[in-house]
DNA sequence: GTTATTTTTTGACGGATAGTCAGGAGCGAA
DNA sequence: TTCGCTCCTGACTATCCGTCAAAAAATAAC
């Protein structure tokens, strides 16, 4: 007895394979060339057929960023787990980060699409809720080496900061320096701001430092750990994404 | 002898006209509320007219961002002419950032909506570079503090980091915050974030101490020189702001 | 003041796309 | 084979962008 009928398995299969046309024609012609008729097309189905999976065009791109989302969510989870301190451990979140904003800048481009109000309150709640909760998720497993900092005495909050105060700081750090990377047009490199991945490691070491997470990054050679997380972590990414 | 004849007055004036109906109706009914035939309708003109001042929509929209960007500089300017160490000056650049934010979130939002890849690629690479400029000049404003910080040697940078660096990344983590704060439905305060620009003005201060740019935030009570900034160099603005 | 010419304004139109829905194709049961 | 039901279809409506030929207004010429 399956627990999916076979209608079940074949609508669930070419949910699949509709958010797989998407996600090329995201790619290929951008956010306004991705058109229900050209999904339809894609797929071999009628428009009407797309319109039973997602209500509207919205939650399909909805659906691409969820996606991204747990691919996300598991890389940082490997960044996390690298064996070494818990600043490595951090640094291998930030890594992770990295990798995967070079693997795949258009998925991160389709979820800065989902942020544009005027298509977040299209998506329907339960999908909202899903992307809120897969990029608290993300920040969660920060959170969680912060924690193990502060309990393996490798660093002191003062009074009235939390551990999230940490994540949230690196958080949005990272992600304004992908927001401002990814929007072409914006010469970051002739405003004088060459290699901002290079800048964003940088600026993320001093910041920890700020927070007097030991061991500080003019005692230690992070570059050095980055390039060994590189190879023993993320070896498969690291070649494809040429780092 | 005017410097413009009477047409040209009146067709600047009527550009006026439209970028405010055109604001208003952004404000109101969001980016895709916002057409060509309402703006027609709001200033009654036909849609042919309007045609003639912006050769499509999303150029209507550059315009506001640039409007915003130049109320930025401006505000910015102010910010880091407070009277005071360097660190208190740049502080009065984040504050200037953050009334900002505070009186016109939308402003913000509609800035957001032309870093799309969709909309960027249609504006004209006059506004786009003067966007660019406007930017550039913004972040230009704080990398002079950092400086003149440098000068007065209350801050020195290793060899090897530029001034820009510092400023990329206090413009990078602000960015940061203030995009996903304006991301309604990213339920920052259930995420366990709350009060998201205390926690900026935090992270802010102990990036810079990261850098070593003294006095340090535990040495100089920065909540303090905050309030005494938006006293003297923004009364009206947090006023207005309720701050 | 009248007519001719140039400029400006207009709104109907073509084209594209989102989303709907009445009808039809196909499938399984009798 | 036939009936009934589910699922699929693509024509259709509505909306909006951007164009352009024609009308209106302004200006120039006489």
């Amino acid at each position: 007895m399956p627990s999916l009928s076979r209608k079940q398995r074949e609508i669930q299969e070419r949910t699949g394979l509709i958010l797989r046309a998407s996600r090329s024609l995201l790619l290929e012609r951008g956010y306004l060339g991705l058109t229900m008729d050209r999904i339809a097309e894609a797929t071999e189905y009628s428009k009407g057929t797309i319109y039973q999976h997602f209500p509207h065009k919205e939650e399909v791109v909805a659906a691409l960023a969820i996606e991204t989302a747990q691919q996300r969510v598991a890389i940082f989870e490997r960044g996390a787990a690298f064996e070494g301190r818990t600043r490595e451990r951090l640094l291998g979140v930030g890594v992770a980060a990295e990798v995967f904003l070079r693997l795949y800048p258009d998925h991160f481009k389709a979820e800065q699409i989902t942020r544009a109000a005027s298509i977040r309150d299209k998506i329907s709640s339960a999908r909202a809720q899903e992307m809120a909760r897969l990029e608290h998720r993300c920040v969660g497993i920060a959170t969680e080496v912060v924690r193990d900092a502060i309990g393996g005495g490798e660093l002191s909050l003062p009074s009235g900061v939390e551990p999230e105060t940490v994540s949230f700081g690196l958080w949005c750090l990272t992600y304004g320096v992908f927001t401002l990377l990814v929007t072409e047009e914006l010469p970051l490199e002739d405003m004088g701001f060459p290699e901002p991945l290079r800048l964003l490691n940088l600026n993320q070491n001093l910041l920890l430092d700020g927070y007097g997470w030991s061991p500080r990054s003019d005692e230690h050679d992070y570059e050095r750990v980055r390039m060994r997380i590189l190879r023993e972590v993320f070896p498969r990414e690291a070649e494809e994404a040429g780092l």
